[in-house]
DNA sequence: TTTATTTGCGAAACCGTTTTCGCAAATAAA
DNA sequence: TTTATTTGCGAAAACGGTTTCGCAAATAAA
């Protein structure tokens, strides 16, 4: 019933709880003989050691923070087992904070983990923030941080995107070769990293194909689901509506089907779209999608194996880590 | 740069620590005016306390931990969410540990939460869960457990799933009704609560309609998408093939429709398909998919309600409060 | 006025570890 | 044999909070 600890094993084998804490640390102090009863003993009895005490004596937690917008969504559910497949590795725990893309959210978690409560960060910012104070207050408490995907880009620490600009040049340049002349862009926020990068790429293969666009058609949807469909919908049914589409962020997927198919749109005979997403079922969806797929795994563990080695080496900087994995594009039917 | 303390404080202020803590902690014994001091104080140098020290002094860590498969997943990444959401609002954190379906993995991660890392756990037990001591071990250590959608039945516990049998039953007669005569069962393994149930539905209902089925219908997967897709190749082009197929998890939806189409198998006119799934694309796949879609949010609600308020009352016993949600059956294409 | 009660705070123990330091006994070197 | 050194362990002080208890001063009751 109740939890043994390091005293009631001490106890039990007439031993200093010294020398217990040291025959589990393998240290040299203590004989073969007596690290061999320790840990029979402490299989027997299940001791199993607090985790806080060990933190609070030895000023780190074995915890890193991940701090992301969402769970339910391929990209940060890939990334995080990136992440965690390295952090199992060098046996420390991950804390998995969702902001739900608020902005207070976010603050308030930030400033939680600056009780000692995690001994690093890496995190995706949410597509509230657009002021970044309280990332520095955290890193001015000597904690490190990582960021991956939707990064600040003001704040100089490691940074691990993919190529947005380029994706989203490619991505807008497909469209373009498959004949679309209108060619829409669903942002999701406007003071979001990764939505602007893409955006700039869709913009510079405009330019250089000469295509001149009308600004609306750049939507930029919300967090609020009633609301897309809402601008979706606009967007759709006006006239000179556009013949081609480049969404941002995966989410936008199923809205852009259904509204099609309310609208009686073809895709891809009225309307090619083209969508940044980890989804698993683009394949075999109706018509498959075309995507710019995301390295989320890969990203995960780069970005956990830079913050350990800012943990691990002292003196190591972050500052000029950042790296940037290419997404893939992948043709298929939604742009035929 | 360095985090401050409540020593810190207290030097500070020119008060005890421990007058500062009771500030704190609202007590009575404290004046208005101290209060506000240590208040204002504490926000104006950045005060965060560490509460791993809390935990320790006070025997309990404020976490619970949530045990899970696979966080890439629609189904737990909804339920992480419905959990998440009560913990918010208890003033709790959530662990997260990913058993990745292995056994070794799940009992190590129960085993270290026996160290006082967690208050209490919300489970779903991995694939090759077949043997139990592990979470009796917990249980014995005073940690309260609630089971949700995979469950140990043998467990005295709560246990918060689904009408698995009578899903399984709906979605096998759906079928029947659609004109299937010979119905596959794709199940995920023998010793899963879920899988388990929702193949008796199956079977009831088969039996129910005099339908004699052949057990080469009947297929257990794995965990190795690769040998899956054999399993399922060979299912599909098997003379005598099934006409109509349930899936007891999501994540067989892409390798059906995958196989199907490398077979030139038509959905629904060849196979018809129901699968029990959350995912947001069902309806938009190609054909879109017949789905008995699970409560994932609202089981997670309710775990996680029923852990604190065992955590909250003493005296109070899980073993009574087992809740099922039922599952929604929506027909889409692929049954048409 | 004397006694009882309340108010506001501080000292110190405690939570379960880790780590430093000291110290005998055993062994090796002189 | 005497003097170093090594080996194996224990006492006690941290880590940063919370909580119990005690104690003056202020206020209320007698």
């Amino acid at each position: 019933m109740k939890n043994i600890n390091i005293k009631d094993l001490a106890r039990e084998l007439n031993l200093s709880v010294s020398t217990i804490s040291k025959a589990f640390h393998d240290s040299y102090e203590i004989s073969e003989d007596t690290k061999n009863r320790v840990l029979e003993t402490a299989r027997r009895l299940n001791y199993v050691p607090n985790p806080y005490a060990s933190s609070l004596r030895g000023r780190r937690s074995k915890n890193i923070g991940i701090v992301i917008p969402e769970v339910a969504d391929s990209f940060f559910s890939l990334a995080i087992n990136g992440i965690e497949s390295v952090a199992k590795e060098k046996g420390y725990h991950v804390l998995i904070c969702l902001t739900h893309e608020s902005f207070e959210n976010e603050r308030n978690i930030l400033k939680e983990f600056q009780g000692g409560r995690v001994d690093g960060v890496i995190m995706s910012v949410s597509t509230e923030t657009s002021e970044s104070s309280h990332i520095l207050d955290l890193m001015a408490n000597g904690l490190p941080l990582v960021f991956f995907d939707r990064v600040c880009e003001e704040i100089e620490t490691a940074k691990i995107t993919t190529d947005d600009f380029e994706s989203g040049y490619k991505a807008t340049e497909h469209l373009i070769q498959q004949g679309c002349d209108k060619i829409g862009f669903l942002g999701i926020s406007k003071c979001l990293s990764i939505s602007n990068r893409r955006f700039e790429g869709y913009q510079k293969a405009l330019d250089d194909h000469g295509i001149l666009n009308d600004t609306k058609y750049i939507v930029h949807c919300t967090n609020e689901t009633e609301q897309n469909d809402i601008l979706l919908r606009e967007l759709l049914q006006s006239s000179n509506r556009p013949n081609g589409i480049v969404a941002a962020v995966e989410k936008l997927t199923t809205p852009v089907y259904r509204t099609c198919a309310e609208l009686g749109l073809n895709i891809p005979g009225d309307l090619k779209f083209v969508c940044f997403s980890n989804l698993e079922t683009a394949s075999i969806l109706n018509p498959s999608l075309s995507t710019i797929t995301q390295p989320a795994f890969e990203m995960g563990k780069m970005a956990a194996a830079l913050l350990f080695k800012s943990l691990e080496k002292t003196g190591f900087s972050l500052t000029k880590e950042s790296q940037v994995i290419p997404s893939s594009f992948i043709k298929r039917g939604s742009t035929e």
